[in-house]
DNA sequence: CGGAGTGGATATAAATCCACTCCGGTGCGTTATT
């Protein structure tokens, strides 16, 4: 039984001597520690917080090599080039790494050489990593911007859903969940999907009380208000929108202005990209109008604005981008140019649920399948890709009718009938998918809302804001309510059920209505009347 | 879901309307050419 207090001390003078770090922060010390001690962490703390700070301490002080997970490449780079500079051994591995450097990395990595190595997910899915990470017995494993498991792993990066089973195949080392945003449903998958065993759960700094919020509701095209508010601002910043036609567009209008402004999206040309990103970071691009390509990684402490010309999907995304403002402290400012028809574009971003033929097709070469059947095998027999696959697999291992390793696909004995558990995997991404409109009409109600905005984000993420903010267009106004706790049953943060749907946590508060996160329902709002006339909700203990 | 673009009908000259189709974000990896 390890000494906290030991380890403790012994996070503080690693930190100290080895990263330079005089002062740890609270919350910092607390994960480094448990790390350090063996128990997983998930830990929400904003960029430039000292995330990497919290993983790289217990790396130095666990026996074995750590492994970092990373969404990026370019962040990757970044991580590797800094602790090189410390004369840390630290290495990539992508698939342009070559194979005599491949076989080098991992020589390193079991001899214990090498502390730190960086890659994608989608490494992990490589029976030949896997089995030479495995070799190595790495002690740590960080998966950094972790919630990309939850925002990435169902439609777009599916390997981010398999790191949990990856983890078990590397010996489960210690897992450290790291992002910058995530709302309480977000950390609750993130916890699942990665298989984290108790994690402690370090959450800070959410608020960012210099950032003015905004939102100026739009009756038509946004674009000459935009540009004039862009044209009145002074140093730089991002303007997003959310289809690439119209970064160029923008870009375009501000740059006939005499704004330097450049377009950024995921359809230009690496080198181009770069280019504009590399400006914007030296001070050569007052505003680049990206969609939400641009984003991760970019830290720049003096973004005065975050403008949205459209709404994104969800209070997660939008905090996240409006985040990239005012890291130095001084004021900024994030204004949404909101058009409800905006919504309509976000709702269908959330997608449809996969057919239930392809999900029976699938099913049932599994249920033929032998135990220990690879992804290729079973790509070949039903004739889907790499990825659909993943994503169906993923889906059919939740309706119990096939168990998923790292390496390997197993039927389920006894598993039920291939055409009804494609109906039970159909309802499962139904049900992912209607939680997540229920996100998206959180968004429109933080576009509409009189009362503080700041309150209302906050409030989304899990936390309270007893007074309003004095800092949001609705406080100016003066129509965001001083709210003394609501009276009344169904107090902030109380346990509650629901007749129809389930269980839930009050996560707003007001006079006349609540706002419920329900576990399997999503976010909803209920008018107290109707909720105390109906008898819609129980209040449970909590 | 909504917008932008296309094409036909209208009804007698240039433009308006309607019905229709198509399109829309995020990055790893792999693979085929320069």
């Amino acid at each position: 039984m390890p000494d906290t207090d030991d380890t403790a001390a012994a996070c503080e003078r690693t930190a100290r001597d080895v990263l330079g770090l005089a002062e740890l922060r609270p919350g910092q010390l607390t994960a480094m520690t448990a790390l350090a001690e063996g128990r997983d962490a998930l830990v929400v703390m904003p960029t430039g917080g000292g995330k990497s700070a919290i993983y790289q301490v217990p790396a130095l002080l666990l026996e074995g090599p750590t492994l970092v997970v990373s969404p990026l490449l370019a962040l990757q780079r970044d991580q590797v080039e800094a602790l090189r500079e410390r004369d840390e051994d630290a290495v990539r591995l992508d698939a342009g790494t070559a194979a005599g450097r491949r076989a080098a990395a991992f020589d390193s990595l079991r001899a214990g050489r090498t502390e730190f190595l960086f890659c994608a997910p989608e490494q992990l899915a490589n029976p030949d990593v896997l089995a030479e990470l495995a070799a190595a017995r790495p002690s740590l494993m960080v998966v950094d911007e972790a919630h990309c498991v939850s925002a990435w792993g169902h439609d777009f990066r599916p390997d981010y859903l398999r790191l949990g089973a990856a983890a078990e195949a590397l010996g489960r080392p210690v897992i450290a969940a790291l992002t910058a945003t995530a709302a309480p449903p977000v950390r609750a998958e993130i916890a699942e999907r990665l298989g984290l065993r108790e994690p402690l759960e370090v959450v800070q700094g959410f608020d960012r009380p210099n950032i003015r919020l905004e939102v100026r509701r739009m009756l038509d095209d946004p674009a000459d208000e935009l540009v004039a508010a862009v044209a009145a601002e002074r140093g730089p910043g991002i303007v997003y929108t959310a289809v690439r036609r119209q970064t160029t567009r923008l870009s375009g209008l501000l740059a006939e202005r005499g704004v330097r402004a450049a377009a950024y999206h995921a359809g230009m040309r690496r080198a181009e990209r770069d280019e504009v990103h590399g400006r914007f970071m030296d001070g050569g691009l007052d505003v680049v109008v990206a969609t939400s390509a641009f984003g991760m990684g970019i830290d720049k402490p003096d973004v005065r604005f975050v403008h949205h010309a459209q709404t994104p999907g969800s209070p997660d995304a939008y905090y996240q981008e409006i985040g990239r403002a005012g890291r130095d402290g001084e004021p900024a400012a994030a204004v949404l140019f909101y058009r409800p028809e905006d919504l309509g574009l976000q709702r269908f971003f959330t997608g449809g649920a996969p057919d239930e033929e392809t999900l029976a097709r699938v099913a049932e070469a599994v249920a033929g399948c032998r135990p220990g059947t690879t992804r290729k095998e079973l790509g070949e027999r039903t004739g889907l890709s790499a990825r659909r696959l993943t994503k169906l697999l993923d889906l059919l291992e939740r309706a119990g009718s096939v168990r998923l390793g790292a390496r390997r696909i197993d039927p389920v004995p006894g598993a039920p009938d291939p055409r009804e558990a494609a109906g039970i995997a159909r309802e499962l991404a139904e049900r992912r998918r209607d939680v997540e409109r229920t996100r998206l009409e959180m968004m429109r109600r933080y576009a509409e809302t009189d009362d503080c905005r700041r309150r209302f984000l906050l409030g989304y993420f899990g936390e309270e804001l007893a007074e309003p903010c004095g800092n949001c267009d609705t406080c100016r106004a003066g129509t965001a309510e001083r709210r003394e706790a609501a009276p009344g049953p169904f107090p902030l943060h109380a346990r509650v059920e629901h007749r129809s749907w389930g269980a839930g946590q009050v996560i707003q508060r007001a006079e006349d209505r609540l706002t419920v996160l329900f576990e399997e329902a999503g976010y909803r709002e209920l008018q107290l009347d109707a909720v105390l006339a109906e008898d819609l909700l129980k209040e449970l203990p909590s």
